[in-house]
Formats: structure tokens, C-alpha cells, sequence
RNA sequence: GGGCGGGUAGUUCAGUGGGAGAACGCUUGCUUGACACGCAAGAGGUCGGAAGUUCAAUUCUUCUCCCGCCCA
């Protein structure tokens, strides 16, 4: 192998994109059906197709990558489906507000030259995202990739509805939805955000028709639909207006006539315990009206300007203006009574925040309960699991109150609903095609003119993408997908949506588990947003720092499910860490120069033996945390491995066998064990950071094409060896003291030491004896080693590591004050942990009823510091 | 109002029924033949408060305070 040089830093812009090219060129992504092999798949949760790329996005896709590539290494035919969405709001307004720009409307282009026209804007920015998934790294199967709109998904939404209409569990109804006047579309429950707002409650008094003398108050944030009144109701039990109900009031401005009814909903401690019912234009009203047969009167339309209905003087007014107006009037009429500061949640769109405006409509609905049954089953039963658990009880919290679904929207960009009205009669079908004619009476059928909610598209995800309604190979073998990886926020949008929906339509759950993580807030904790232009944008970072320092600070210090604070000071440590391994690297290339694997080896050193133990610890470890997807804990234990027991201590320790001051067998032995560690330490990380871990891979000696492709290593108990784990323990541990002695003392890096350690038990003085020369190398010493001191230098410095005494004499260089203080420090130290283990050992329960390894170590400790503390004391009585 | 998450070193965060950890920052020393995006040594925490269970609680239970989120 010929030595290269490597530059000092790191560079990831140099390496990163040549890698991803080489990868997909490669077809190392792409997952063709094979039945012998088992399958592992994870569709992608598809990002707005005509979006970029944030840092959410960043850290979803780097917990897939992760699962993919580790599992891909695993043996597993790794499928990861990606793809994106259509998101019929945003992506339709961004093309009217390029209209606009262009000082025209939809209206004027009309439908068709509209729709084209965001076909035009898809094909121009539909790539972006996806090419900015590339340079995170991701190992998609991008020949499979997927949109929304695309044939085969658009099958499965018509197919989809079809069979839920003629099931009945698609419906259309009169009902109140929620409008917003701004979207100029109906949105769902859950696209409502309720924030909490500053606002009034406004009292006002109605009079009764057979005695205008007698009126009753009633208590409304909403002034202004009081045109829309219908009636006011009470609680059946409240005693105070018991004797009203079924009187006739007549309302203020209006003048209609309406009844004081009784109904179980009003809360008889708000307000004046009356509640003025306005069905067209709040949910509860709504029910009540419905339950009280009560006309409904609509007085705002869907611009959010009052109707027709309102009455002249109202007509044509914003909701807001109107709202003044109509407190103003009342005012003057002397019906209103007080005005009370009253903060209380308003409904906002969630795309645009504008204030939804709930009203009637004829809208499609999903009915819900029968789809919510099974899979509340499939949470329950535990087919489906939640990761963090604690997101299923969400989720059952979230189906259990499951509320019909409206679907349609007042869009033109999505799936237009599949149903067609016959001019002539009122006959009306759900079909694939346009029917050519009415079944009944011959005459011309028009389809609906709304589309589907985006989310009914995504909720079949899991299987359209996959072929259906096709029955295909790719279905057979990656259905159910394995994981689903996706944010908390979306649970309700989307995995509630998908789990009923595979299991209604392929009679299985879509996923076996659903991996959730939190959101990546800005080092303020708030949310990140456009608005608040606190977005850190992922391809900068990935510029300046490289996608693996990215990503591996994504996965660190965090806890699944947590939020996590974007720190650029923790991406400075990835970084950093990235550098690090590039650097062991570069220190092992430049002594590979002659490796040969084939070479003649000797006997394999303690510390060889050593690191060889902790590595497959950390396969063992770290494989294990994948397994319960504690990603950032298996990220920490191969940081910690890398950086503190690779590079501090091994690298440190096999300096000199590499510089060739030994044997070339025992040269090549040292040359061995690093190359296997370090190329094992890659494959570890791949998953983490796949750009740095295959460049150095490609270096290092390897077998195989890509780093991608090898197979995870293997954890093998038969190496560890914690005899050997010990012995090196003691070593670093007397080598830290040496040190630390040396530091406090001031003695000169630079000047060679005599040590003397005074080891008393044999095992130790043997591993001591057996191995000087780490401890002569690392800590620039000159080491004796004793069973005891049998003189004892004055003119010395003494510490104290596992009952080894580590004596540094130090003629002429001693500050005998300064020592009988460190002395004194360290004995203190070390009578406070006596104290408290002496404690423990004098208690009888403890003794009786601790497991006995407790006890047992709790003694070995005892002892321990016992020595210490004689040691050192009798260190200092010498001094006085 | 209901539910959930968090409160651990100056800061940001891991973690745990039996000796409190990391990163950054701080102190001291170091151009040590991979790395100053580095090396070595060190200072720094009554693990939000109270009670309980236990031989043992930062960890489990209950209550309580503060912060955040979700649902109604």
C-alpha cells in the first residue's frame, strides 16, 4: 500500500459530494426484490415537494439514514422509499403568488392552465429538496422514489375512496366546518391551532316579548354573530332560569323572535350561566341547534365579510369592523351590559393564522369509528409500538376522541374527488372515469370540483408507493414497513391517518414501530420559524462543517422524543470529533507504509489485548443501544471509545513499536491491531457519519468496495477479557498519578523522572514490572518497581493509585510545604469517601440484606482506601 | 380543566436503586516525530423543594413550585 499524505485538517467538501456520487452511481441504495434475503423498510415521511430543506427534515432523515445503513450492513435488503408531497395549500400558493406578481389570477388562467402551471413549478423545484436530501447523505433507494400526484398514488386515492364511499364511510353532509377566509378552503380539527388571545367578553341583555320589562343576560366573545341567534339556552338544572325556558326573547337589532331552551352543554357558572346559540357559526351552537331543531342562520361569508343575512347595514363588512359596530349599536340600544377583559383560545389556520371562521358547508367526510376500532387494537394489542412509549397513549388519547374527518378542500392543486353529479337529476356516483352519461337519466355528469385533503394521499403512504392497488413483488416484501421515523408533531396528521388506513385497506399495519423524535429548536428553545427568521439552514452547516458533523450532532446528547437545541458550539465538537478520527487516520497511514497483512506476527501485547477487549465492548454496546434506537448513546460510546481509549491511550502506547524501537514481528502485531480497530471504529460510525468513515475506509487496507456494503461487526465475548481491562486499568491509572504529581510539582515536561512504585500485592507487581515501559513512555520516566519501600526518599513527592504507592523523588526540586499540602488534600479526600463507605459497612441491614457483589465491593474499597490513607499518612509524619 | 415532557457543574445537555458524567467555558502546563478542530493535569454540582418506600434514593411513589408542549 503506498503512504499518501493527507492534509492535517479535514475536509469534508473535498470528500463528501465525490462519495454520495459514487454511492448512487453504484446503485448501492437500490433495494431489489429478493426473497431469500429479509427484508428491513422504512418509507420517508415525503417533505412539500416544492420546500427546502430545515433542519426538522435534517434530523428525520438522519435517523433513517442511520437505521437504513445500519441495518443495510446488518445483511437485511434494505429498503429506504422516498419521495415527496404535494401539499396542496402551500404548493398552490406559492404559484398564485407568482400570479400575482405577474398581476394575474388563477381565475383568469382558469383550472386547467392553472393546474398546469404548478405541473410547471413542481418539475422546476421538485428536485431541490431531493437534491438537498443527497447532501446530507441519505441512502435512499431513489430509482423507487415517489410523489403524491404521481399515477400510481393518484390509483391508490381514487381507489381508496371509492371503496370507503361505497362502504358508506365516506359521506357528504351539511355540517359545520372549520373556514379559512384566507386559504378560501375548509381545513380539518386538526389544521386548527388554538392560541390563547387577549379579548373581551361582552354581556348582553335580552329582552322577552311578552314583557319587555324582564330580560336575561347572556355572555359572548363573539358579538357580532348575535345576528346569527337563534336562540338562548340554559341548564336543565340551573334553578335560576328554569321558569324561563320555552319563553320567547326577541333579538336586539334584528327583531327576530326566539326561545329560551334547556340543554345539558351550557356551563352554569360561566358568565350569566345563559348561553346565546348561534348554530352556523360555532361547533357546540352547532349541536345544540341540532339537538333543539333550530334554524340556522348564516351571517358571515367566506371571505369573512358579513352576508346578505346579517341585514343591510351589516352587509358587506369585514367580521372585525363589524364586531365594533355592532358593540357600538348595542351600546347605544342599552343591551350591552358590561365588557369584561376576558383572554380566551381562538382557532388560526395553521398554514396562513388567519382566524378560522367556523360556518356550515356541504363538505366530504371519512366517518371515523369504525376505522379508529382497530387500530386503537393495533396500539393496544402491542402489533404497533410506540418509541418513546409514552407517544401511545397520545395517540390512543387522540383516536379514542377521533372525530369525523372532513376531506374535501376548496383547492384546485391535489386529487379531485372521484364522484359525478348528473345535471338532470340528483343521481350521483363515485368512479374511476368520467361517466360518459347519467345511469338514470342519460343526462351529462360533472365532477366535483373540490380535491382531497393532502393528507388523504399521504395517510397510503406506506403501500401506494409500494404498487398498490397493484399486487406487486415490492408489496409481498417490504409491507408492513419496519420503522416509521417521524416528528411529534405529526402523529395525528399522519401515523394515526396511515395506521387506520393499512390496516382498513390492506388488512395489516403499515409499520411494526414508530420512531419519534422531537423538534430541533434554536439555542433560545423556540420553535424554529420563518417569521421569527430563526431557521438555521442545514445546507449552510453542512458548507461550512460537513454533513457527518451535522449529523452526528443531531444524534448526540439527545433522548428520543426529546427536543433539541441547535448549539453551534456543539457542532464545533463534531467537528472536532470528525478531525480527530481523520487525524488517528492520517497516524496510521503514515505507519502502514510496509503493512502486510500476511506479515509474521508476534505475541499480542497487553495493551493490543487491551484496546481489543474495549472494541468489542463498544460493538456490543453499541449494538445493543441501535437495537432499542438509543442512537445518541450509542454516538457517545463511540465517541468516547474513539477519542479517550483509541486515540489518548492506544495510539500513545504503540508510538514506539511503530517507530520500530522493537522487532518487526512485534511491529506488524502493533500495525495489525490498529488497522483492525480502526477500520472496526469506521464501520461503528458509518451509520453516524457515512462520508468520513468510507474516505478513511477507501485508505486504510479493506477488503470490499465500499464501507457501505460490509457487514456490521460482530460482537465476539471470547475477546473480552477483563483480567487484561484490569491490568491496563492499573497501569493508566499509576501513569495518571505519575502525571499528576509531576504537573503539581512542576517538573518540566520536558525532564526525564525517576518513579519508584511500591506495589505490595503480586498480581499488581508483576503487571507493573511487565510493563514499565508504557508507563516510562507515557509519563517521561524512569521507573523502579518494589514490593516496598525499604528507604524512603525524603526529597520525594508521593501519590497513591490501587494500592500502589508512587513515590517521585524530586533532590532539590521539592517544596516540602507544598507537598505536605497536596498531601493533606488528597488524605482528606480520601477519609470523606472512608467515612462514607465505613458507614455503609458498619450498618447491619446493609451487610444483611445488599447483594453480596454490593457488599463485596464495598469491602474491597474499604480496603483500598484504608491503604491509602496509611500510606499517605505516614508519608507526612515523615515530613514532620 | 385534562394529559405529557423538562428542572443535574457557569452554560447546553446525557445518565443511574449502591462510587455524579460529557461538551463548551474556566485554571495550570505543553511548538511531546496524527491532530492547537490538539495534548496533559485540575477547579467546579446538598442532581428544583418536601414527605414516603428501602439496608441504600439524584434514580421509585406521593405532594408541591417553576418552565415548555399537546388536547378540551
Amino acid at each position: 500500500m503506498s503512504q499518501k499524505e493527507l492534509p492535517k485538517t479535514y475536509d469534508p467538501k473535498t470528500v463528501e459530494d465525490k462519495w454520495y456520487q459514487h454511492w448512487e452511481e453504484s446503485k448501492y441504495f437500490h433495494a431489489p426484490v429478493d426473497k431469500k434475503r429479509q427484508p428491513f423498510s422504512i418509507v420517508m415521511p415525503p417533505p412539500n415537494v416544492t420546500g427546502q430543506l430545515h433542519m426538522g427534515h435534517a434530523l428525520d432523515n438522519t435517523l433513517q439514514d442511520i437505521l437504513t445503513r445500519w441495518r443495510r450492513m446488518q445483511g437485511y435488503n434494505t429498503l429506504w422509499l422516498p419521495g415527496t408531497d404535494h401539499a396542496g395549500i402551500a404548493t398552490q400558493a406559492k404559484v398564485e403568488d407568482q400570479l400575482r406578481q405577474e398581476g394575474t389570477t388563477k381565475y383568469d388562467l382558469g383550472r386547467e392552465k392553472f393546474l398546469d402551471r404548478v405541473w410547471d413549478w413542481k418539475h422546476n423545484y421538485g428536485s431541490r429538496i431531493t437534491t438537498q436530501l443527497r447532501k446530507l447523505g441519505s441512502s435512499c433507494d431513489w430509482e423507487r422514489e415517489r410523489f403524491t400526484m404521481d399515477e400510481g398514488c393518484s390509483d391508490a386515492v381514487i381507489e381508496v375512496f371509492i371503496n370507503l364511499y361505497n362502504e358508506g364511510l365516506i359521506y357528504q353532509d351539511n355540517y359545520i366546518i372549520n373556514w379559512c377566509p384566507h386559504c378560501k378552503t375548509t381545513i380539518s380539527d386538526i389544521e386548527v391551532e388554538h392560541a390563547e388571545k387577549p379579548g373581551n367578553l361582552y354581556h348582553l341583555k335580552y329582552q322577552f316579548k311578552d314583557n319587555p320589562e324582564e330580560s336575561l343576560v347572556v355572555a359572548t366573545t363573539r358579538p357580532e354573530t348575535m345576528l346569527g341567534d337563534v336562540a338562548v339556552a340554559v341548564h336543565p338544572e340551573d334553578d335560576r332560569y328554569l321558569h324561563m325556558v320555552g319563553r320567547t326573547l326577541v333579538l336586539p337589532l334584528v327583531g327576530r323572535e326566539m326561545p329560551v331552551i334547556a340543554d345539558a352543554y351550557v356551563d352554569p357558572t360561566f358568565g350569566s350561566g345563559c348561553v346565546k346559540i348561534t348554530p352556523a357559526h360555532d361547533p357546540n351552537d352547532f349541536e345544540i341547534g341540532q339537538r333543539h331543531n333550530l334554524p340556522q342562520v348564516q351571517v358571515i361569508d367566506k371571505d369573512g365579510l358579513m352576508s346578505e343575512e346579517a341585514g343591510e347595514k351589516y352587509q358587506g363588512m369585514d367580521r372585525y369592523e363589524c364586531r365594533k359596530q355592532i358593540v357600538k349599536d348595542l351600546e347605544e340600544l342599552g343591551v350591552l351590559q358590561e365588557i369584561e377583559e376576558n383572554p380566551h383560545s381562538i382557532g388560526h389556520c395553521y398554514r396562513c393564522d388567519t382566524v378560522v371562521e367556523p360556518m356550515i358547508s356541504k363538505q366530504w367526510f371519512v366517518k371515523m369509528k369504525p376505522l379508529a376500532e382497530p387500530a386503537i387494537e393495533a396500539a393496544k394489542n402491542g402489533s404497533i409500538s410506540f418509541i418513546p412509549q409514552r407517544f401511545s397513549k397520545i395517540y390512543l388519547n387522540w383516536m379514542e376522541n377521533i372525530r369525523d374527518w372532513c376531506i374535501s378542500r376548496q383547492l384546485w392543486w391535489g386529487h379531485r374527488i372521484p364522484v359525478y353529479y348528473c345535471q338532470e337529476c340528483d343521481q350521483m356516483i363515485a368512479a374511476k372515469e368520467q361517466p360518459a352519461e347519467c345511469s338514470s337519466c342519460g343526462g351529462k355528469m360533472e365532477q366535483d370540483s373540490d380535491v382531497l385533503d393532502t393528507w388523504f394521499s399521504s395517510a397510503l403512504w406506506p403501500f401506494s408507493t409500494l404498487g398498490w392497488p397493484e399486487s406487486t413483488e415490492e408489496l409481498e416484501q417490504f409491507y408492513p414497513t419496519s420503522v416509521l421515523v417521524t416528528g411529534r408533531d405529526i402523529i395525528f396528521f399522519w401515523v394515526a391517518r396511515m395506521i387506520f388506513s393499512g390496516l382498513h385497506h390492506m388488512e395489516q399495519i403499515p409499520f411494526k414501530e414508530v420512531f419519534i423524535h422531537g423538534l430541533v429548536l434554536d439555542s433560545q428553545g423556540r420553535k424554529m420559524s420563518k417569521s421569527l427568521g430563526n431557521g438555521v439552514d442545514p445546507l449552510e452547516v453542512i458548507e461550512s462543517h460537513g454533513a457527518d458533523s451535522l449529523r452526528f450532532m443531531l444524534v448526540t446528547g439527545n433522548t428520543p422524543g426529546n427536543d433539541l437545541r441547535f448549539h453551534f458550539e456543539r457542532l464545533d465538537k463534531s467537528r472536532n470529533f470528525a478531525n480527530k478520527l481523520w487525524n488517528a487516520s492520517r497516524f496510521a497511514l503514515m505507519n502502514l507504509d510496509d503493512y502486510d497483512e500476511n506479515a509474521n506476527r508476534g505475541q499480542l501485547t497487553l495493551a493490543d489485548r487491551w484496546i481489543l477487549s474495549r472494541y468489542h465492548n463498544a460493538v456490543n454496546e453499541v449494538t445493543d443501544y441501535m437495537e432499542r434506537y438509543e442512537l445518541g448513546e450509542a454516538a457517545r460510546v463511540l465517541y468516547e471509545f474513539s477519542w479517550s481509549e483509541l486515540c489518548d491511550w492506544y495510539i500513545e502506547l504503540i508510538k514506539p513499536r511503530l517507530y520500530r524501537k522493537t522487532t518487526p514481528e512485534d511491529r506488524a502485531t502493533a500495525q495489525h491491531v490498529l488497522v483492525t480497530v480502526l477500520q472496526g471504529t469506521m464501520e461503528l460510525l458509518h451509520p453516524f457519519m457515512p462520508f468520513i468513515t468510507e474516505e478513511i475506509w477507501q485508505h486504510l487496507p479493506h477488503q470490499g468496495e465500499s464501507i457501505m456494503l460490509h457487514p456490521w461487526p460482530e460482537y465476539n465475548p471470547e475477546i473480552r477479557d477483563l483480567d487484561v481491562e484490569n491490568a491496563m486499568g492499573l497501569l493508566m491509572e499509576t501513569i495518571t498519578e505519575v502525571r499528576r504529581i509531576r504537573g503539581e510539582m512542576k517538573v518540566p515536561p520536558s525532564k526525564v523522572a525517576d518513579v519508584i512504585l511500591a506495589a505490595a500485592d503480586t498480581k499488581n507487581r508483576k503487571v507493573l514490572s511487565g510493563n514499565v515501559s508504557y508507563i516510562e513512555d507515557l509519563a517521561n520516566t524512569i521507573v523502579s518497581v518494589k514490593e516496598s519501600l525499604v528507604e524512603k526518599p525524603e526529597q520525594a513527592a508521593m501519590g497513591v493509585a490501587r494500592g500502589v504507592e508512587v513515590v517521585v523523588p524530586l533532590k532539590g526540586l521539592i517544596d516540602i510545604d507544598k507537598e505536605i499540602a497536596r498531601l493533606n488534600k488528597e488524605l482528606q479526600s480520601i477519609e470523606k469517601e472512608l467515612k462514607r463507605v465505613q458507614g455503609k459497612l458498619n450498618n447491619q441491614g446493609f451487610l444483611a440484606k445488599a447483594p453480596a457483589d454490593v457488599v463485596e465491593k464495598e469491602k474491597a474499597k474499604e480496603e483500598e482506601l484504608l491503604g491509602k490513607q496509611t500510606a499517605l499518612a505516614e508519608r507526612l509524619k515523615m515530613f514532620q
